[in-house]
DNA sequence: TTGACATATGTCGATATGGATATATGATGT
DNA sequence: ACATCATATATCCATATCGACATATGTCAA
C-alpha cells in the first residue's frame, strides 16, 4: 500500500510544492484558472487537477463567473496543520526561553527507563 | 514524473500520518526504536524507515546508547511549515478581526482585471 | 448553430512510495 | 567465538501519485 490518497487531508494536499505555490498566489486574491496556468507555468490540466485536490480538502473555494471559475483561498482548512506544528514551536521560539531546559530534564526522567508504556 | 521524493523536505516528511505519530510520541521525550515499534504498532523495519526520512529532513536526531539508538525530536525542522502556514492564520484567528474585510477589498481591486501578472 | 474560449476529466507511462518479509550490521554478555 | 538483542537495509508487490496529451463539458459571441 502506498501513501494514503493525497486527497485525504490538508497535510498531504500541502505536501506538493505546486499546490503551495497555487495557494500562495491565491493568497493575493481571487483568480481564474488561466491566471494560475500563466503564473505557475504548469499546463492547464495539471492546474485543474491540483485545484481539485485543494478543493477536496477545502483549501480553496470556487465561484463561477461567466466562462471562468474564480478560485479563492480558504485558509481555515490549514488550521489543523497550524495547530499541529504549533506544538513544536517551543523548539525555535525565543518566547519559550528558560522553560525548555527544565521541561527537557523532566521528560528525560520520565522516559529513561526505556520500557514500553 | 511522480511526486518529489518524500525525503526532500519537511512538508513531505510530515504528510505521512505515521511519521506525525512518531513525532508526537517523541515530543514526550527521547525514545529507542523499540518503544516506537510498540507504541505505533508498526513493524520494526517500517519504523526504521520512517525514522530515516525524519532524520533526513532533520526532524529527529539520534544518539547511540549501547545497542539502542535513542531518537529525539528536533522541532526546528518544522519551522518552515509553521512559517508558511502562519501566513494563512489570518483566516481563522480572531486576532485579525476587522482588518480582513479591508484587506480583502483591496486585494479584489488589485486583481479583478484577470489578466496575467 | 457554429465556433472560440475556459475549464474539467480521462488515459497513459514513469516513478515514488508504504508495508511485508528476509537479512545484514552492530553491540552486549557469556 | 557465540548467541542474543536492537536496529538498519534490501527486495518485492500493490498502489497513488504527477505530468503529458487528448478530449469532454460548459459558456459566450456572432
Amino acid at each position: 500500500m502506498a501513501r494514503a490518497a493525497t486527497t485525504a487531508d490538508a497535510f498531504n494536499a500541502v505536501a506538493e510544492p505546486r499546490r503551495r505555490q497555487i495557494l500562495d498566489i491565491l493568497a493575493g486574491g481571487e483568480r481564474p484558472v488561466n491566471d494560475l496556468v500563466g503564473l505557475t507555468g504548469l499546463a492547464q490540466p495539471q492546474v485543474s487537477r491540483h485545484l481539485r485536490v485543494l478543493r477536496e480538502v477545502g483549501a480553496v473555494d470556487v465561484r463561477d463567473q461567466g466562462r471562468q471559475r474564480l478560485y479563492r483561498i480558504n485558509g481555515q482548512a490549514l488550521k489543523p496543520i497550524h495547530d499541529w506544528v504549533a506544538a513544536y514551536e517551543r523548539s525555535w521560539s525565543e518566547r519559550f526561553g528558560q522553560l525548555d531546559a527544565v521541561l527537557e530534564e523532566l521528560q528525560a526522567e520520565e522516559v529513561d527507563d526505556g520500557s514500553d508504556e
